[in-house]
DNA sequence: TAGATTGTTAATCGATTAACAATC
DNA sequence: TAGATTGTTAATCGATTAACAATC
């Protein structure tokens, strides 16, 4: 019999963002003492159909009860295992302007599981400053800190024109995930992700749909 | 002959997101003085096909030239007309924590026509508050600052436990849009449109990536 | 004119929804 | 057991890509 290696398959970029929806909503559930969710209840507290969230969960290690529909506990477990949410994950910020700041103070970020382990400036008035428990480093000591802290994930939080030179720089420093907040759209190699936050893309996004309606 | 009403088509979500990429990227051609620009162009900087610059351009009220490509400032006003952007738009930012405060200090919004024309918190030790030239109102303020300010867009950056509730109150005060910043799924009637920033949920979405490609 | 690029139609691809057998 | 819900396959829908006629 030949070897055969079993690769699991990705799963798509949509089921991904919609995993995410289903953490949150689980651990809502689970700590308002829900213990059994349907698909439909699912679907619907979500904006969604029940066979998509039937689809959507059977990409996960774990399965549902015919008739009593998902155990929230272990569904929590199953989405943050899949979504590598179970282990923290190590990133740091470059740009401490306002939203910077905002990131690196974020209570959110740390629950879920993202240890902020550098912020960085380019700005010489803006480094040696105290942003909670950390202190703003000097772009020169991206790279140590990135290879000495185990950094996955760089976060970009520069003005638009300053985007991709950062973005470079977090590659080179060995980050393997880069978070966009900027406007600008950002190139890299291969081998590192790049994903976009849209803040103000998905304002002009809402705007369009807002004026859209009101023409007609 | 019969009286037929022409109705433009909807632009597919999908579409609409990329134009304000091309809008970024056209802006940025301009102020280089580039002048005309292909689609392949936009694709290699983009990270798309050429065809598919040129099916979504092919939704705005404005053509390209054969061999010469597209013509970079019509291109821009074509792109800010269709996207709305091409007039400012009113928004009021509710929960002023570190994320609501960055956002109202962050000059991107007012740079792309956002006028913020208030910023609210239920905590009364933050109403009063000098925000920028803001000053942090009462939430009993917001339904009137809403329907006399012609307030178009509200954001929300409140914890997403109460994250409902204000899209709530957004809604009956006569937003016609709302932002959500926050990790919960929001709920609003049909003639008000909810987009989603997905700023912690598009870093889970980033670890995921990076995780799955270290377990090959 | 010849060659290259747009605009648009047709083909492909992938995601969502519907339907239903398996199961509790 | 009967009825309801999951898991999964098939059908539908929509978005992306390919191809090419029209155009400069």
């Amino acid at each position: 019999m030949l070897g055969v290696l079993q690769v699991a398959e990705p799963i798509p970029h949509p089921v991904v963002q919609r995993l995410t929806k289903y953490l949150v909503y689980a651990q809502r559930l689970n700590t308002e003492g829900v213990e059994w969710v349907l698909s439909q209840e699912m679907a619907d507290a979500l904006g969604l159909t029940s066979s998509t969230v039937r689809q959507d969960l059977s990409y996960l290690e774990f399965s549902g009860v015919s008739k009593r529909g998902y155990e929230t506990a272990k569904l929590e477990l199953a989405l943050q295992k899949e979504l590598g949410a179970d282990k923290t994950a190590n990133v740091v910020i470059v740009g401490i302007g306002n939203l910077g700041r905002a990131l690196a103070l974020h209570g959110e970020l740390e629950r879920r599981g993202f240890m902020i382990c550098g912020v960085f400036d380019a700005d010489k008035r803006i480094v040696g400053k105290k942003i909670g428990k950390l202190i703003v480093a000097d772009m020169e000591q991206l790279s140590t800190v990135v290879r000495e802290g185990n950094v996955d994930i760089g976060m970009i939080a520069v003005p638009p024109s300053a985007a991709q030179e950062v973005a470079d720089r977090l590659a080179d420093a060995g980050v393997r995930g880069i978070l966009n907040l900027t406007l600008a759209h950002v190139h890299a190699a291969e081998h590192v992700s790049v994903v976009d936050v849209r803040l103000v893309a998905s304002l002009q996004e809402l705007l369009h749909a807002v004026r859209r309606r009101s023409r007609r």
